[in-house]
DNA sequence: CGTTATCATGATAGCGCTATCAGCAAAGCA
DNA sequence: TGCTTTGCTGATAGCGCTATCATGATAACG
């Protein structure tokens, strides 16, 4: 009897103004409100004051959770990196935030820390948060991830590498930048060459480049040795690294790093340790991180778009969200070979 | 006639399992399912196992959407930052994201591009999506964000500086880390002591630390000329400003560097202008970069802890949110001077 | 002038989930 | 034995919005 069952209770929640509300004060109904802030163009000017005037005076913030449950559309973008730690993915990131965010969509940014399981938690939950499309950092995926992505209905864009995409993918080949440095230390006389890399089972587009650099080495007849790091690791772990391949292979007089940061640290190191670089020891990076560019002697790297690859990434991704067809599924960013005097 | 309209006509979206599907699937009601799922421990083992049983058989993802707007909660934390580009606020945006990962939280990643009506909209739009809770890069807001900020009753984290907060906050003030450089660099014995740095409107965090810097040098009766670059830019334009900096003012004998970028750019560049460092020029930075510690000579910064402001802003918040009260409002976390070889 | 298009607005019915309150069986207690 | 407590499950009623269809008013047309 005292249950005021009738009464619309105040569940939960905060005393936020409603759609409700705001349709009250300015006298229209709710659809009406709903339509003047998302189709503007559909309610007469003078109707639409009205209730602009409403949602300014009430504070009103629309609650995008029921719009996106009503319409079974948010704006969300999801995009899963691996690391945080590598300004590579940083790169990317901003440039598809750049463009995502001018269209009005908003990034839900995952981080895989390198573990294909997180990864298909990352897709389950963003799909449950009904993202427009997934942007994702790479190819590969364990099993379940593959298959929801495959099957999700939205688009998946692939990027960093090129190769057997889901759906969309805008990348370089990493085989054959691996192979391109590799043809270029051996053009410049280096014959004992150490590749460098760390966690190459994570990082595989490091292990990918470092096929390439034996597919052109092997045949020449050079060794190929390897020295993987256990560690991802900046400056420092280059530095490190430095010693560990001059102690471990005496004879080497070049070392092809799988990024820049490494290589910067070692060429850096090189200068404390008074070897002479490429003299004594040439060094070869890749990426083309600004930093290597403003080292003496300059870096010699391979330049990689990301910019360019986050642009395209987020452009391809909107034309198919906008209903145009995409131009094209795969898109190869190609890359650059800088050559610096590391080598 | 045959206008079906008992059947639940499919009406929009996919067609997803949804939780009443699944619980058809178990044979139970779909609150069960629901539990099974958020709540385990409230459900038998044997139901539990026949719900996650269905769920995995029909490939079941929940519609998060639908959730969060039942419960008026979601498990969005919004990060908000004034610009991507700068390596500092990835820094604490990777220990953010480091923490709340790991309790189910997602985070919402905001740019402002240092622009505070849009600083706004994207405060308003998380507000939208029903976020847990906001942290906010710094204590500048335009009027509306902040009144938003104080009256929407959740957890409101400040980070970066030290000051008058809306809620809590975790930082360093500026304004003394920069009086401790300039008392540094008077300490070692320059005398003519440039400040340089970008747009300090903007970035009014490194203006902070410029009026540090005067407020120790004016007294001691020194100049405190001031070379502001018109855009952000790292390692080129420290080497740009090196050269504006020693045109302008000849008799400089040390440059105070807003940041580590610039100071590092400046101090690889004095190495091609064939100036030696500290001789000719001393170079002090601030942020404390790896790379700073990398270069030789290695640059005198001041270390701002930002792994760690990101930890305790991210599990003060976390107390909050688990209503555990928080132990401090406002925490500061210091900074260290780093005196290297460049000054 | 009747007929059809167009415009501006409203009524209704969910979107897929969870909060809340109920119910009922088994267990604990005096 | 009757009573309360605990454990598990379900029925009901929204959360705050938008899709869909309907309506009445005005404009356009021959």
């Amino acid at each position: 009897m005292s249950k005021h069952r009738d009464a619309p209770r105040q569940r939960r929640g905060s005393a936020q103004p409603t759609l409700q509300r705001v349709a009250e004060a300015a006298g229209v109904s709710p659809i009406t409100v709903s339509r003047a802030l998302n189709n503007p163009e559909q309610v007469k000017e003078e109707t639409r004051n009205r209730v602009l005037d409403a949602v300014e005076r009430l504070g009103y913030v629309p609650n995008l959770v029921a719009g996106s449950l009503a319409s079974s559309r948010s704006r969300f973008i999801a995009v899963i990196v691996p690391s945080l730690a590598n300004a590579v993915f940083i790169e990317v990131i901003k440039s598809l935030q750049d463009t995502f965010e001018q269209q009005g969509y908003q990034i839900l940014l995952g981080n895989t820390d390198y573990d294909t399981d997180r990864e298909y938690q990352l897709v389950r939950t963003f799909l449950g948060w009904s993202c427009s499309a997934l942007v994702t950092a790479g190819l590969r995926h364990n099993e379940a991830c593959r298959h929801l992505l495959a099957n999700c209905e939205k688009p998946v864009m692939e990027v960093m590498e090129l190769g057997d995409a889901v759906d969309l993918n805008v990348g370089l080949d990493h085989r054959e930048a691996g192979r391109c440095m590799a043809r270029h230390l051996l053009e410049r006389g280096y014959r004992s060459i150490v590749y460098v890399g760390a966690c190459l089972d994570r990082d595989y587009r490091a292990g990918l480049r470092y096929s390439g650099h034996r597919e052109v080495l092997e045949p020449a007849g050079r060794d190929t040795p390897l020295v993987e790091l256990p560690t991802f690791g900046g400056l420092e772990a280059g530095a490190g690294a430095l010693e560990r391949a001059l102690a471990e292979y005496p004879g080497t007089d070049a070392i092809h790093f799988a990024n820049d940061d490494l290589a910067t640290g070692a060429l850096l190191h090189a200068h404390r340790l008074g070897k002479r670089v490429p003299e004594d020891i040439a060094i070869a990076g890749f990426n083309g991180l600004p930093l290597g560019q403003h080292v003496t002697p300059r870096l010699t790297t391979i330049l990689s778009p990301r910019e360019t690859m986050g642009r395209l990434a987020a452009e391809q991704v909107l034309r198919r969200l906008e209903g145009k067809g995409v131009t094209r599924r795969r898109q190869d960013v190609g890359f650059t070979l800088v050559a610096g005097e590391s080598s």
